[in-house]
DNA sequence: ATAACTACCGACCGTCCGGTCGGTAAAATA
DNA sequence: TATTTTACCGACCGGACGGTCGGTAGTTAT
């Protein structure tokens, strides 16, 4: 037996399975999405379907792991390069905005649905999903240490921009009143300035 | 046959239901939680357990109604006794907050799980949400109307505060490094002020 | 004391699920 | 042309699920 056997048309085909299976698990949730519904949105039967994946659960795993590439690959690699963290934060709030608009599929599903899966995948999943964190976090901490931000828990912070980001993926929808681009600015102008005009200028930056 | 037959001892059994049943539908998801382990969790069987509900989607149904009296109550109900805009966003961001930090329970669910509903409870459901968004985005247009808000689009800046609120259940837990008052006023300060500082004052109010 | 009702339980049922297996028609390889 | 490999399918299996039913021990009402 050799390895590397499979060629590039199956992996198109693997990639059609991903896709496809993403979407509806996104829609009805994993529990509720059975084999069968994913083979047949395929076309297929569900033994067919079987040809090419190896479990529920590692159909699951895989997608999972193919959003947290996409996630590092176009947010968080390039926002490495970018020194100013004023910046950094703001690409990687439009940008990771961006992939939840766009690609309806892959990378929503890994935020709910990480209990479905084995406790070495689950392990796995949540240490990426955990560098993403500590990256973003470490972000608003070196802005905080430049006297830049406000006076909030940068982990509280972090965990509310996923917050908003990760919602898009509810109520954002293509052919919507917003473009994918024009909500991402939305979350990037209410993520770093607010919702309220700041009002008079008395007492900035001074605490009682 | 009476109406009202059920006696008030009845009825703390079945809210003692309600929650233990609520707990443990946000912790699994709906789907992966099977009627088996609700009873389990109450010291029953499944044939005990249906002595009071009359189905799993039924159950579900009524946790999110309660859940839905709860955010009427003590959200909805006393915000529009305040007048003033501006304070009653903060009121609102803070107790609904509040209500997701405390009451690890009820509400949180039916934000996820609508689906899984018949066609027409869903309706109900939906409704009375749609009834809490509008209450919500209408303060914004307030605001807006009075130029006190940031240049954002209200729906979109609901959607995200909710985003916000509503990620509170995923992360926040009892006996961390918050507690319920300290989460809930983060929120509320990132919500209305944002992360970042105002910088240089010079272009306030005004756009190219 | 007895009748009625409440709060449960053990056993069971039909259905659907994830997953397997033996096959097969077509394409690729030799 | 003969052989192997690929891409699938029909039929099936054990198990878990939501839900039902006929009870019964204990409490309450009369």
């Amino acid at each position: 037996m050799r390895a590397q056997k499979k060629s590039a048309s199956n992996n198109e085909r693997v990639a059609e399975i991903y896709r496809t299976a993403a979407q509806i698990i996104l829609r009805k949730g994993y529990d509720a999405t059975s084999v069968n519904d994913i083979a047949n949105a395929l076309g297929m039967t569900k033994a067919g379907l079987y040809h090419y994946i190896n479990g529920k659960k590692e159909l699951l795993f895989d997608i999972m792991n193919f959003g947290l590439s996409e996630l590092a690959e176009e947010v968080a690699t390039p926002a490495k390069a970018i020194r100013d963290p004023a910046a950094r934060l703001r690409f990687i709030v439009d940008a990771h905005a961006r992939l939840v608009t766009r690609g309806q599929g892959a990378i929503t599903i890994l935020v709910d649905e990480v209990t479905a899966l084995t406790p070495a995948q689950q392990r796995k999943i949540t240490q990426s999903k955990r560098a993403y964190f500590d990256f973003l976090r470490g972000t608003l901490d070196e802005l905080k240490t430049a006297g830049k931000m406000q006076d909030v828990d940068t982990t509280a912070a972090t965990f509310s921009l996923l917050g908003m980001i990760n919602w898009l993926s509810r109520w954002f929808q293509q052919g919507g009143a917003l473009t994918d681009e024009q909500a991402a600015e939305q979350i990037v102008r209410i993520a770093l300035h607010g919702l309220l005009r700041p009002a008079r200028l008395k007492a900035v930056g001074s605490r009682p």
